[in-house]
This record gives structure tokens, sequence and C-alpha cells, in this order.
RNA sequence: GAUCCCAUCGUCUAGCCUGGUCCAGGACACCGGGUUUUCAUCCCGGCAACACGGGUUCAAAUCCCGUUGGGAUCACCA
């Protein structure tokens, strides 16, 4: 077949939802095994819906995830626009034209009253099929019924004849004929429903990909049928499992984050989500897991994906995240890193890059940058700022005869007039564990309490290195006086 | 309700198309143990699945039928 164009067509209502980023990934992959062209659509006919920052949201998260399109919004190409609120005239020349064959004909009820026709049909156990008029409305009949102030709808008129759609993921599936029926192409502000503007635009941009969710699967029978009307070539399809919460819900935002961005501000990789959804509803084979954009490109194919729906494991995401961060490239983490706190509050001053890597080493091994300021943040706060946390000091300090206080007193004065070095406190550290016979934690831990409040900060050289020697005597200072 | 789709450890899945190499492999989670000054990391070990019922076959996770379960769609939303 000729070279393969994929789009990715989101309707901008929010952020990108992982379920839109795999599709948008899936069509990127898809485009890329053949040396093809991925499109950018967006798809705003929905007035009422329509949130103008969307746009800019779903193409910074695409970016931020490393998914770029050759062709749309911003970019550009020979077919634009790429807005589906910008080609209001093609559709409307398109509906015309199925008119003006008989294809297509006017229908005026309210809202209400096509509620009322299928509770109707629901309380005869009937399935509600939109009743085609005989004779048809005329474009007179669509005149006086605006006239008299009625919606006026464009429906297309279907052959009535059982549709067979070759899927490349689920194969084929039939729709009868008695499954369908004359819906709607044309809403009553002129504007076009979805599956018009959707097929037109498809086939006017050249795209002969379509892949997208499987919700779309048992419509697609409409699409087939307009192509057919106007005479467009049919694209392949290739439909994909759906992502599920871990209820077997359709994911929702109740359970947690489903939004690229959340993910971004939560301080995980992009790199890593790519990964992760890459792996919902496709698999390489065999073993492998981990694999990076490039690995994906040289990989992808249609037929290693499954049907069944997907689970999204927020538990193996955040696996992914801590190996793909220890095996991560300092330059890499510093980006990553600096981008996490650009979109943060956090204590840590974020402009100072060699602090940055340096935090970056001391916590190797960290799940999320977001675990970063979580343990070091108290570091950088006002000695005065930080809360002591009631256990870690009843614990660590205060337990018993008060031996940790004791360890405390001790070390302030050897700690006074120690030289500020990590190997100089070590060895200090060191020594005391030795002078008492003690080990490392109970020297270790009252200064750690001491100075963070908690049980929890990186190792204690690095701590204390990180406060200096006065922020490290003011703060044991101030425990002393708590006691 | 109608139509369509799907079905391997708790989860993502490999294996299924081209039956035997699978008393089903990997990863996450979980449990146990170890390393570590704390947390996280790391290391070792363990638990754990072919939804059910019928066929076909010398042989079925793999092929066929049914049942059950789950999902999607049936909008002037996309």
């Amino acid at each position: 077949m000729d070279t393969i164009k994929t789009r990715f067509a989101p309707s901008p209502t929010g952020w990108l939802h992982v379920g839109g980023a795999r599709t948008a990934l899936f069509n990127y992959l898809l485009a890329k095994l053949t040396g093809g062209t991925f499109l950018l659509r967006i798809e705003d006919t929905d007035r009422a819906r329509h949130d103008e920052s969307a746009v800019e949201k779903i193409i910074e998260d695409l970016r931020w995830l490393g998914i770029e399109w050759d062709e749309g919004v911003e970019v550009g190409g020979d077919n634009g626009p790429y807005r589906q609120s910008e080609r209001l005239e093609i559709y409307t020349e398109h509906i015309g034209r199925l008119l003006d064959a008989g294809l297509a004909y006017y229908a005026f009820e309210t809202p209400e009253e096509l509620d009322a026709m299928r509770t109707a049909a629901r309380a005869e156990k009937r399935n509600f099929r939109y009743p085609r008029p005989d004779p048809l409305p005329t474009a007179a009949d669509a005149d006086k019924a605006r006239a008299e102030d009625k919606p006026v709808v464009v429906r297309f008129k279907i052959p009535k004849r059982d549709v067979t759609i070759r899927d490349e993921v689920f194969g084929e599936v039939t729709v009868a004929a008695a499954e369908q029926d004359d819906f709607i192409i044309a809403k009553d502000d002129g504007w076009p429903t979805y599956h018009l503007a959707n097929v037109v635009d498809d086939a006017l941009m050249g795209v002969n990909f379509v892949c997208r969710g499987q919700e779309f699967l048992s419509q697609t029978w409409r699409h087939v049928l307009l192509r057919e009307a106007f005479g467009f070539a049919e694209p392949k399809y290739a439909h994909l499992p759906l992502i599920m919460d871990m209820a077997g819900r359709k994911l929702s935002k109740r359970d947690g984050a489903v939004e690229v961005h959340a993910f971004r501000t939560a301080g995980y990789l992009p790199e890593v989500l790519v990964n992760f959804i890459a792996l919902l509803g496709w698999n390489p084979g065999g073993n492998i897991e981990q694999l990076t954009m490039d690995g994906l490109r040289d990989m992808f194919s249609v037929d290693r994906i499954g049907k069944a729906n997907a689970k999204f494991d927020r538990e193996k995401l955040l696996a992914f995240n801590t190996d793909a961060a220890a095996a991560a490239d300092e330059n890499r983490l510093l980006a990553g890193f600096r981008d996490y706190l650009s979109l943060n509050e956090t204590p840590i001053p974020g402009d100072d890059d060699s602090l940055l890597l340096h935090l970056l080493r001391i916590n190797k091994g960290f799940r999320t940058f977001a675990d970063i300021p979580a343990k070091c943040g108290v570091l950088f706060a006002a000695d005065d700022a930080y809360d002591y946390d009631e256990k870690a000091v009843k614990k660590v300090l205060a337990k018993g005869d008060g031996s940790g206080y004791a360890m405390l007193e001790h070390l302030k004065a050897k700690l006074a007039d120690c030289e500020w070095t990590e190997d100089a406190i070590q060895a200090l550290v060191e020594g005391v564990c030795a002078e008492k016979s003690v080990g490392m934690g109970k020297v270790a831990q009252p200064i750690r309490v001491a100075v963070t409040g908690t049980t929890v900060s990186p190792a204690i050289y690095d701590t204390l290195m990180i406060l200096g020697r006065e922020k490290t005597l003011a703060r044991i200072d101030r425990c002393l006086l708590m006691r």
C-alpha cells in the first residue's frame, strides 16, 4: 500500500487523557513504521463544549511526551486548516452534495420529541430507529420549519444494507442493516456532527489508516457508508482495546490522575509514561518490557495489538519510573527535575543546577521527582519553620532516659568545631560510634531528627553538608530547647 | 433491553494463528529473608492463572460449540 498517513484528532475539552495519549502514540508509531505521515487535527465542532485553552494543553502534553506530528495544527501542511472550527464551508458543501444527490434529507424533531420517541420505543421493548419519512422533506419544508422556529437537522439516508468492517485488530465485524438508522450529519446550528466532519477530513487530508479506541468500532459503519456515499477510498482500520481502571471500569478521574499533565506534575519521566502506555494493549512479544521511543519505533506492529481491555496499573508505572530514573544519565534527570520544579511549589531553589545535580545524586533510588522535595524540602526551609514529628522525637530522642538527647548534646559540641567537609563529618560520626560503642543508628538518627524533625532524610553527611554548620547547630539548639 | 466485542497469576502480559518442547515464562504487586545510619533503592527466595461445561484429537491454554462473566455502542458529544 501507499505510505501510511495516520492522524490523532482530539476534541479539546481539557488536558490530554492517558487513553488519548496512547491513541496518539500508536498513530505516531504506525506512521513512523513506514516513513509515513502523522497528522494532528483538532475536532472542535461542538461550540458548547469548546475550551480554547485545551488546544494548547493537548499540544503541550504531546510535545512533552515526545510525540511530534508532521502535519497539522501549528506545524501546517497542504491540507489545512487543521481545526474543524475553521472548515465549516467544506462541511456545508459536502452536506449539500448529499442533499442534492438525495442521499440525505432534512428532519425537524426537537430533542424532546426524539426523547419521547425513544422512551416510547423502550416501553414497547422495541429498539428505536429513526423512522424515515415518506416522502422525504424538501428544502422548502426546511425553510418553512426554520420560519416556524423549529430545529432543522440533516440526516444521512442509509442504504439499508449490512456493513462489514475489516479491522486490523478485531478482524471482520458486520453490522446488520437492521441495526442502523438515519443518523444526523448536520446539527441545527449548521455544524456537522463528528461522523461527517471526521470522514470528510480524513478523506480530504489523505488519512489512509484510522487507529482509535474500540468505542468507535460499533459506530464505524456510519463512516463506511458516508465514505461510500462521497466516493472516498476506504482507509484501513485498527481499533484499540480500551484502558480501564483497576476495578475494570472505564478509567476515570476518581481513581487518580488520568491526565498526562498530572503525571508530569507528579514527577514522572515522559519516556516512562510513553513506555508504559505503549504496553497497554500492545507488547513486543517475549519478555521485553523496557522500551525507549526509538525502541518502540523499531518494534511496533499492528498485529501485536491485543483485543482484551487493559487495566491501568499505577504501581507498575511507578516501578517503571523508578527503574528509568536509576538508569537515566544526569543531564536527562536534571532537565526532568527542573521541569518538575517549575510545575510545583517546593522550598528547593530551581535555578541552581549544581545544587539540583547534587540532590539528584544523594537521592539515588528515588521513585519520582516528587520524592526529592518530600525528603529534602525541609533542608531549604527556615530553621524555625519545620515541625517536629512527635513520634520521631519520642522514639529517637526522648525514649528511655533520654539518651538520644544526651547523644545530641555530645554531638553538638563536637560538630561545633568540626571541619565542615563530608569526610570530616563522617570521621566525627564514626568516631562517636566507636567511642560510645554504639551503631550508626544511635548517632545519626538523633541528629537527623534534630535537623529535619523526621526520621527520614538523605545520608546524614549529605544532610549536614547541605545545611552547613550554622544551620545545623541552630537546628540542634532549637531541638534541645524543646526537650 | 438490542447489537457487537473480549476472556492466561491480584495486575500488565508471553505462549494460542502453525495443537505435543507449558504440571504455563517474564514483569509489577504481595509474602519471607538479606544489604543499608533513616526512607527509598538494591539482592535472594516464595505465593499465584489457562472462567466454566461439552466436544474434536493419541495429545488442547492452544481448534469447535455452548454457558457464565466483563466491556463497548445504541446523542443535534466527540
